[in-house]
DNA sequence: TAGATTGTTAATCGATTAACAATC
DNA sequence: TAGATTGTTAATCGATTAACAATC
């Protein structure tokens, strides 16, 4: 099989993370790594690793493994990241700057075209070579550019009306890190929840043992 | 049923999010909800909705539907919202500032007692009102206050070797902002990692026709 | 009472694991 | 060749969905 047909978010999820445990391999000069030796850094198993890499082809070779190098590539392609789309951020708070300054989009297969927000004090300035717009020209910038993806690190409230203006814009996708959910079924919706996450951190250790 | 012995990753997952509907919910004013408009809401089935809650209680009432405050004072309860454990933050670089200024750990059950960093022209300074320490008197201080969970908001090169320190000094929980996987088996590890989120959309928008 | 809706068991679906022939 | 390890099929396990008796 070259290609399975859908692949399951389940294997999408662990995508990434095969890709950064190749990267850390190439990094200390390995160039061959079995399913099992693969599976043990990762906490999967070598079956696992096997069944989600033949989702996308074969990559491996009998009695040898996989080289690190040709799996990384093709995992990096798989994933889309060297075509890069753009994006936008919505909303130039604290989490907006942070991840304007710290954060590599062009890793990810994007590129940051434009930041908007609706603060004066904001608006008109530019931070890591990215220039904050005012929100009431979004749709000028999406006609005039079209954004693939926006980043939405705004407050919950406003969020889902700028959702839904930014769909009808034609974005593909939202990178949502408002703590609201989304209902948005014409784009794909990728959340960062960081309160869900934490919750799910209390609960754990509060039934754990430890 | 009252309890299941172990609810699995899928439920407790899901929980954070049927409170934040909980709290939406309470906020319009709405006094119950049935299991099939709370699925219809989050985009679950109903009994989806009904198998999750019944693996801690019986919250409902046939014929009625559920409560929206005893369900909403029940899911916090579970999560264990409420005592609050105390946490820790180690980095405090752009995003260590945004969680400290941005973030409420209390919502979600922690009260931040202090904040961790290398770099002498952060040390000393005042965040958030929490005091940013030196890293070399971390063991000390956790001797001293027994944290029960610490936030790595630092690079990914120190990240595993702060860790296992943390580990070592007794910490539960690790909620790690860096992108590499930590391998503590003797803490429970929740991850949020920026590029694989962002590297996910960006296979998924490849992968779909929009 | 009649209608609505739960709690719970059984059926289905999907994901993970095991096994092994193919082959490098 | 012999040993190692893949690709792939079959078996198992777990999660979701459907169904319905219980009951408010």
């Amino acid at each position: 099989m070259e290609q399975k047909s859908i692949v399951s978010m389940a294997v999408v999820r662990r995508l990434p993370r095969y890709l950064r445990h190749l990267d850390e391999l190439h990094k200390i000069g390995a160039d061959k790594i079995s399913s099992t030796a693969l599976a043990a850094r990762m906490e999967l198993t070598a079956s696992q690793v096997r069944q989600d890499l033949n989702c996308f082809g074969c990559f491996g070779q009998q009695g040898y493994g996989y080289n690190v190098e040709f799996l990384r590539q093709s995992l990096a392609d798989i994933l889309g990241l060297s075509g890069p789309r753009s994006a936008i951020i919505i909303g130039m708070g604290n989490l907006g700057h942070t991840l304007c300054n710290n954060f590599s989009f062009s890793r990810c297969g994007f590129s940051l075209g434009a930041a908007f927000d609706a603060n004066p004090a904001v608006i008109g300035s530019v931070v890591a070579k990215i220039r904050v717009l005012d929100i009431k020209d979004l749709d000028k910038y999406c006609s005039a550019h079209k954004p693939d993806i926006a980043v939405l690190t705004l407050p919950a409230a406003p969020a889902p009306a700028i959702a839904h203006r930014l769909v009808q814009n034609g974005i593909k996708g939202i990178w949502n890190f408002t703590n609201t959910d989304l209902n948005e079924t014409r784009a794909l919706v990728e959340n960062i929840n960081f309160a869900d996450s934490l919750m799910t951190l209390c609960y754990r250790i509060k039934t754990s043992n430890l």
